[in-house]
RNA sequence: GUCCCCAUCGUCUAGUCAGGUCCAGGACACCGGCCUUUCACGCCGGCAACACCGGUUCAAAUCCGGUUGGGGACGCCA
């Protein structure tokens, strides 16, 4: 039995999308499954347009993901020697030819045949030349192309995809590719497959994008003499309007950085993701790392293409509802320690954390994150949403304020009155401050909802929360006081 | 234009390979109710789909054919 070989092959021609990052999700899901490996590879051939910026990205968000590799990252330019090597062995063994038909001539056949309907492909010019012509066309310094000779074979042409079963095309459908520019630089087809070969690749987890790409390789692998590897094509993830994920039209939503920087829990996106067109085959939607990679299987990947159903400009839905919603359930769900350093990390680079936090103070710490995460949707709701527990300088809401506050002129006596019964309380908890703040509601013959409200207003900012009660403890007496009792600032001055 | 792939609630999907247990299940979203000091917390309930037409069969979401629709590919990009 021998290891298996996966490999995430990125351009570096822009960030991480979200497609891309599925598609290393599965190959690391399949790999991890299996025992195997995967491999990280840079496909940087494409030198106008791959950039060092773009690189990082990539591998800050496979790290981010959580997306391990075993090997590499391996730089595709690096082994230019081993592309060429093979496209000129292919030459010799007159599998592959010299083309000089120039990109003008090209360009100009393939627009006449869009604008007449025609068939596309390139139509075998040079196929048919002789040692002599070609020779001669070499000796008079015409630049050339080399093309893979498709085989001319009756019968179809295929192989078994893991996901989709079967996927045959006649042999006359496929055109005379070209393998090697005319500056001598191999392109992806070969590059790819003469890396794969290298690499000892077994398994090639890929888009559906790549089918009639995969047609071709099959070819190569057989000009080559290698075995084939096992092909699945995972279904391509389509915006709402059922288009191409891509970074050009759809920019940052569809970025993995968008997602880091938005508050999402790293394995949350990633649950979120590989249901994005896998699915267990029962209702079990939540998977810890060790649950999916052992319930992970290709068989079970969808064959159809699956929408990627972000909004924009929505204040509550930025993205997709369900993503929102499983970073909520690990948000909620997760053990409090595991949760501590993220929320750690927000409140530094927002400038609220405290070192003491770590030390003496970490129980409150981690009892105050605990107590505030049920109603939170990102790990950002902690510096804006729950900012006054960590701050004094919080936003007070203008919705809590005309609601809570400022229906009730008169708590800028009740809410004072307060505090100085608040200051003679011997213990500061949940149950004497909910029994004093009631029997003050009671004297006042008011509802205690006026007080609660009006407390949950000026002390958190916020219209909802956890209970008033256990709020008040963890933000501290202190700090309570203080803030009920400069309740007029709220009011305009008389 | 050619080739390839796909087709179940608004979205993600289960069910299709081994036809009956499916007048189609779950999740998210939405709507309603409950809880309550509040709430985009929690709990309960509701709305909502087999693209269409034929065929096979006692029986089809499931098998076959066609239609329509959608997507992808057709680069000296990857």
């Amino acid at each position: 039995m021998t290891e298996t070989r996966l490999r995430f092959p990125p351009s570096p021609t822009g960030y991480l999308h979200i497609g891309g990052a599925r598609t290393a999700l599965y190959n690391w899901l399949y790999a991890k499954k299996t025992g195997g490996k995967l491999i990280l590879r840079i496909e940087d051939t494409d030198t106008e347009r791959s950039t060092e910026e773009s690189i990082r990205g990539i591998l800050e968000g496979l790290e981010w993901l959580g997306i391990t590799y075993d090997e590499g990252p391996y730089f595709q330019t690096d082994f230019t020697a081993d592309h060429v090597a093979a496209a000129e062995r292919l030459l010799e063994q007159g599998l592959a030819y010299r083309c000089f038909c120039s990109k003008d001539e090209l360009d100009a056949k393939r627009e006449a045949a869009l604008t007449a309907k025609q068939n596309l492909g390139y139509d075998r010019t040079c196929r048919h030349l002789t040692p002599e012509q070609v020779a001669g066309k070499m000796a008079a310094g015409l630049p050339s192309v080399v093309r893979f000779k498709v085989p001319d074979r009756q019968g179809m042409l295929g192989y078994d995809d893991k996901v989709l079963g079967r996927i045959e095309c006649d042999y006359r459908e496929v055109d005379d590719f070209v393998i090697l520019r005319s500056n001598g630089k191999p392109l992806y087809l070969l590059c790819n497959v003469v890396d794969d070969i290298r690499d000892r690749i077994t398994h090639i987890i890929r888009g559906q994008d790549h089918m009639t790409n995969t047609t071709r390789q099959v070819l190569l692998y057989e000009a080559l003499q290698a075995p084939l590897p096992v092909f699945a094509h995972i279904p391509l993830t389509l915006d709402t309007k059922k288009s191409k994920i891509s970074k050009r039209s759809h920019g940052e939503i569809v970025a993995v950085h968008f997602y880091r920087d938005h508050g999402f829990i790293p394995w949350a996106f990633n649950n979120f993701l590989v249901l994005l067109g896998w699915s267990p085959g029962n209702d079990q939607e939540i998977f810890s790392k060790e649950e999916l990679i052992e319930a992970f299987t290709l068989e079970r990947i969808n064959r159809s293409s699956a929408i990627f159903n972000f909004r924009r400009d929505d204040p509550k839905f930025f993205t997709d509802p369900k993503a929102i919603a499983i970073n909520e359930h690990y948000l909620r769900t997760m053990a409090i320690d595991e949760l501590a350093p993220m929320v750690q990390k927000e409140l530094e680079a927002a400038g609220l954390w405290d070192d003491s936090y770590a030390g003496g103070r970490r129980d409150w710490f981690l009892h105050t994150i605990d107590l505030i995460r049920d109603r939170f949707h990102t790990l950002k709701d902690f510096t804006s949403l729950g900012r006054a527990y960590f701050a004094d300088d919080f936003t007070v809401e203008d919705k809590p304020l005309q609601k809570n506050v400022l229906k009730f002129p008169e708590l800028t006596n009740w809410l004072p009155a307060l505090a100085d019964r608040y200051a003679q309380l011997a213990v500061f908890d949940a149950i004497e401050t909910e029994r004093v703040s009631r029997e003050m509601a009671e004297e006042l013959d008011i509802k205690p909802g006026v007080l609660i409200n009006a407390m949950r207003t000026v002390v958190t900012g916020q219209l909802a929360g956890p209970s008033m009660f256990e709020i008040l403890p963890v933000i501290g007496r202190d700090r309570v006081l203080a803030r009920i009792r400069d309740i007029a600032r709220f009011f305009p001055a008389s």
